[in-house]
DNA sequence: AGTCGCTGCGCG
DNA sequence: AAAGCGCGCAGCGACT
């Protein structure tokens, strides 16, 4: 759909110099620059503009045609929408106006390279001698010229520290206002008002008075790591052990792994090397690089001496993405050292700015760019894919870096999070780590009997429709139009048939379009996706690794889907390898008898409701907490209203709905789907009315009435949308933010899933706390945690967890929490086994078994 | 050979 | 036949 475009990127290859040196082209400026040849230029060469000592330098890309008119920079369409959003108070004696490019490049287009480099010493001069706090960078190309940096849409809204020639400052990237000008126009208001307000923030925070900007240099980054490669034997052993002891009277230390594979779990599984940094000393040493230790002993006596470290020292350690040193350090040196003191320095980056950029934005790299205008990663050259070739002494200085820079990043990022108020929601945050790591140690066991004989049958299945498909006359035709064999997989094979030989004009294939579809063709389709779907995303993944090379089994016949906690812009955790939170439950739900362990049973409790209920929380709207306390069926009532306002409605007749109970449950769960639910949710009059197949006006009318009884929840979306106005991003009780830009209904959908989220993930934190394993759930999936337990203690394990799930202690609490228990003997077939309901005193019930 | 975007479809 | 939101994965096809 694309609502929102990712932002402007335009990919940057090497630059093509045309073969002319940098000194070549610095040295010859204008005289061989190729723009000075154009003709028909009013100003080329133009001046910057402004102060002579400013304390904001804007930068553009190069004069437009208003620009070359005039003879001065930023006086265009896009310079006027710039200054129709800049503070009043920041005239121009206090900002000076420049371009990378001085001269007007033809038609508008971005400037080359080697016009950017004939300009680049001009500028550096000019930026010298005006010695600016900050620089405001409009577009890519400025961006790329002062930090070397790509993907404007990346670095918007943030700084990074920079050194132009002799002058260190910062820069502030922003999206260019010519490009927000050209998007569509719904596109254009939403950019332009977060154009409007980073523009806001980075004059707020220059007036503020900015921090010194620090530019780390290569030297510095690598100036005094002490690397011990274990060549020296005993030696070797004795001064690693010395280092680490020097740990404990540091507060802080920086810690990374290199590791061979990703995960723990193989035989060949190995911590390769250990990088710790401290404010006293940065070192690496090998563990089991082949390139290590020449004798065991020596590898011993320093894991030994590491273990206890982790256990035993009082030292912070800092990581960053730590569920993966989480995962190694648990799973290799016991699970209880990673509840010692730990910091994440890349959780702080996601709740300092969640905003994605293809996952880059929160790299250890990019911060590092970020906070000390030094890719780190450029340091070395090293096959990072292959650590376990590499040479070690490589490997440990690349490892010793990395830590040094966990532990720098910890402290700017600290500090910004206690400015903004978030240090709170980053410890709240912190708590989900050891929680999602220690339930993917523990893993979902998978049995492989079951998976043989999906496998078969899933093969079987589809060779016979594939057959089929081959007999279709349409596909015959197919083949002899194009000369090549029909691909039942390939939707531009599917829609040739459909446009070219049947004749369709349809824009897409997609289930709800072959279903429409009479011909014998499309039927065969939808089988063939159907089984080659369910087989290859939740059979093949299960398979033992000497039949699929791409399985996510592990060796000892377990799953270990990753739960990650920083992906999601909602605060939800997601799940891959395989995901877990996807598997059917509905039509071919038997897939998941997959999961299953002999003499146990599967345990599951899902939170009744719960995003309901969070509109309840976050709006306090006092009719649908009221309804919850007492257990009113509000969908009831809705469907009697839309019943009295259009008959029509009922298909089988207004009347039969009185008498027929089960007719009437139809009804109600349609006005729940179709009405209720939506409408807390954002959906529109129109929207509703196409659910629920009536007409407009009566939509209209009905949802006039909807909100009339509801006022508190409408409110709520309207505050929520004039905060998002003020903030630039929207937030709920849990705290955790969502920045812009953002469409009306993820404004209503963001706050709701961080709270439920925060809800599921606290009581699986609590439970996880209480330190014995069958504690730890097996799975989490939203607002459902399910445990695997021995068949005779499922009574005592389960009112541990009922009573944990319903003892939530958030002020904000306004509605009963309702657990549903269902338990099988395996995954699949579960029977329902209880409700259970918090009480206002706190204490719990159960409904019904 | 690996990356990337797209389509389609599974779940909450 | 299509816009309440949030995800991950397989396969394809275009690209390097």
């Amino acid at each position: 759909m694309g609502f929102f475009p990712a932002g402007p990127a335009r990919p940057q290859g090497p630059r093509d110099l045309g073969g002319i040196s940098l000194a070549t082209l610095h040295k010859g400026g204008c005289s061989i620059c190729p723009l000075n040849h154009q003709r028909g230029l009013q100003h080329p060469q133009m001046k910057p503009h402004g102060a002579a000592r400013p304390l904001v330098y804007m930068l553009g890309e190069a004069p437009g045609e208003k620009e070359d008119e005039k003879g001065r920079p930023f006086v265009g369409p896009a310079g006027d929408m710039l200054r129709q959003h800049m503070p009043d108070k920041w005239r121009d004696d206090r900002l000076r106006w420049n371009n990378v490019v001085r001269t007007r490049p033809p038609n508008n287009r971005d400037p080359a390279p080697v016009e950017i480099e004939c300009c680049r010493p001009s500028i550096i001069t000019d930026i010298e001698e005006a010695a600016p706090a900050a620089i405001f960078g409009f577009g890519n190309v400025p961006l790329h010229w002062a930090t070397r940096q790509t993907t404007i849409s990346n670095w918007n809204g943030r700084r990074i520290p920079v050194r132009i020639g002799k002058h260190v400052c910062w820069y502030f990237p922003m999206l260019h206002p010519s490009y927000i000008l050209h998007l569509p126009s719904r596109n254009s208001e939403e950019w332009e008002f977060i154009f409007a307000l980073n523009l806001y923030h980075a004059f707020e925070a220059v007036e503020a008075g900015l921090p010194k900007p620090v530019v780390h240099t290569p030297e510095r980054a690598l100036a005094n790591v002490e690397v011990i490669d274990g060549s020296g034997g005993e030696a070797d052993v004795k001064r690693v052990i010395e280092l680490i002891r020097g740990l404990y009277d540091e507060k802080t230390a920086g810690l990374d792994y290199e590791t061979k594979r990703l995960r723990p779990y193989y035989n060949d599984s190995r911590i390769l090397s250990v990088g710790l940094s401290s404010r006293t000393s940065t070192f690496a040493f090998p563990v089991d690089h082949p390139g290590g230790w020449k004798k065991t002993r020596h590898r011993d006596a320093v894991v030994d001496e590491y273990k206890r470290f982790l256990y035993e020292a009082p030292t912070v350690k800092i990581a960053h993405q730590l569920a993966f040193e989480h995962e190694w350090s648990g799973w290799t040196f016991g699970r209880d050292c990673i509840r010692t003191g730990w910091e994440d320095t890349a959780s702080q980056a996601y709740i300092l700015d969640e905003r994605p950029g293809h996952g880059k934005c929160h790299s250890l790299n990019f911060l590092c760019v970020q906070y000390f205008g030094l890719p780190i990663k450029d340091l070395h050259r090293l096959d990072k894919d292959n650590l376990n070739k590499a040479p070690v002494r490589d490997v440990l200085q690349y490892n010793a870096v990395d830590a040094r820079y966990c532990r720098f990043l910890h402290f700017p990022q600290m500090q910004r999070l206690r400015d903004e108020g978030l240090e709170g929601v980053y410890r709240s945050h912190m708590r989900r780590i050891p929680t999602m790591v220690l339930t993917q140690m523990k893993g979902i066991p998978v049995d492989q009997e079951v998976v043989a004989d999906f496998d078969k049958k899933f093969t079987a299945r589809k060779a016979k429709i594939e057959a089929e498909i081959a007999a279709i006359d349409v596909v015959q035709q197919f083949t002899k139009r194009k000369g090549a064999p029909f691909n039942p997989g390939s939707n531009p094979d599917i829609m040739f048939v459909l446009n070219k030989l049947l004749l369709l004009g349809t824009a897409n294939c997609d289930e709800s379009v072959l279903e429409t579809v009479k011909h014998p063709f499309a039927r065969a389709i939808l089988r063939y996706r159907n089984v080659t779907k369910l087989h290859s995303t939740y059979v093949k993944c299960l398979m033992p690794a000497t039949q699929n090379e791409k399985t996510d089994l592990h060796p000892d016949g377990l799953i270990r889907p990753f739960l990650l906690t920083t992906k999601t812009r909602t605060w939800r955790t997601s799940s891959e390898g395989p995901n877990e939170q996807n598997w059917p439950k509905r039509e071919n739900k038997e897939l998941r008898s997959q999961v299953r362990k002999r003499g146990h049973k599967v345990v599951s409790f899902d939170y009744g409701q719960i995003q309901a209920r969070n509109v309840g929380m976050e709006s306090r709207d006092p009719v649908l907490v009221k309804a919850f306390w007492d257990h009113y069926d509000i969908h009831t009532d809705w469907t009697e209203a839309l019943v009295r306002l259009y008959p029509a409605w009922i298909k089988e007749g207004a009347k039969t709905l009185a008498t027929d109970p089960k007719l009437f449950k139809k009804y109600r769960d349609r006005t729940k789907n179709e009405l209720v639910f939506p409408s807390f949710f954002g959906a529109q009059a129109t929207s509703v009315a196409r659910y629920l197949g009536i007409p407009d006006n009566i939509a209209r009318e009905l949802h006039d009435r909807f909100w009339d009884r509801f006022g508190g929840i409408r409110n709520w979306h309207r505050r929520v949308a004039a905060d998002y106005k003020k903030t630039g991003y929207v937030t709920g009780h849990s705290g955790f933010r969502r920045r812009g830009p953002i469409s009306p209904n993820e404004l209503i959908n963001a706050p709701i899933q961080a709270d439920e989220s925060l809800i599921v993930c606290d009581a699986m934190a609590r439970l996880s706390e209480l330190g014995p394993e069958e504690y730890q759930a097996n799975m989490e999936i939203h607002d459902d945690l399910t445990f695997i337990w021995p068949t005779e203690k499922v009574d005592e394990y389960s009112e541990v967890v009922i009573r944990e799930m319903l003892r939530v202690e958030y002020d904000w609490i306004n509605v009963p929490l309702v657990v549903e228990r269902s338990i099988g003997d395996d995954w699949a077939f579960k029977e329902d086994a209880g409700v259970f309901e918090t009480k206002r005193d706190g204490s719990y019930y159960e409904i019904k078994k």
